[in-house]
DNA sequence: CTACCGATTGACT
DNA sequence: GTCAATCGGTAGA
């Protein structure tokens, strides 16, 4: 199994680390086994000029995890669910990377069992699905993600230019021309729309899918 | 204390 | 495609 990613990997541009997190994998594991899932969507929430970002507004308790060091996690909550970050930049940036949906490869039966009844692709399709597959909550926000230990994201390959694309960010209101949302072009556990937004092209090729 | 508000989801037209 | 249930966090009285 690789290693998990080290501090320095989170400790860069918030952009850049969410884009290189597309295809690496988010590792749980519990006593019950191994519940692992490749990471296929993500959204960048950015320190400066971001105000949809939940450090927009300063430092709270809700949010005071955004301000750690980066490769810690920050998990909130909103309409009653649960969502995952890692924090990325700082320490003292308040910069985070939401993990909106990963494809299971590893532990589905244990994720169906928290997840209860559903058709497959909506186990761990959406920011809030994944963490209630993956038992994610509150109690896990500021986890150090870097140890490598019941929680953390493994080492991997980059990805080819041409199997990710960019777009707005999803369900906010304010900063929605941002191009802050990286996705995995074509696959089917990407939440939302796959409408392309790549800067330089093209989405003739990959329009056909 | 109350009022307002979502980085959502699931149900429905 | 639309819509509202939902509930903790936050700001303000």
């Amino acid at each position: 199994m690789a290693r998990a990613l080290p501090r320095k990997f989170y400790n860069r541009d918030t952009a850049t680390v969410a884009r290189e997190l597309l295809g690496k994998r988010l590792v749980r594991k519990t006593e019950q086994g191994t519940m692992q899932g490749r990471i296929v969507e993500t959204e960048a929430y950015l320190a400066e000029g971001d105000s949809s970002s939940h450090s927009a507004r300063g430092k709270t308790r809700r949010n005071a995890s955004m301000f750690g060091p980066p490769g810690h996690a920050y998990v909130y909550t909103i309409h009653g669910r649960f969502c995952f970050n890692t924090v990325t930049e700082g320490p003292g940036q308040g910069s985070a990377v939401l993990i909106r949906a990963i494809e299971p490869t590893q532990g589905i039966e244990e994720m169906q069992t928290r997840r209860g009844p559903c058709i497959e692709r909506d186990l761990t399709r959406g920011p809030a699905r994944l963490c209630e597959a993956l038992g994610l909550n509150l109690e896990w926000d500021g986890w150090d993600l870097s140890k490598g230990e019941e929680l953390w994201i493994a080492d991997g390959r980059l990805l080819p230019s041409g199997e990710w694309a960019c777009s707005p960010r999803i369900g906010i209101s304010r900063a929605a021309g941002l191009q802050l949302r990286f996705f995995l072009v074509g696959n089917r556990l990407v939440s939302g729309p796959m409408k392309l937004n790549r800067p330089q092209a093209q989405n003739t090729a990959i329009k056909k899918q």
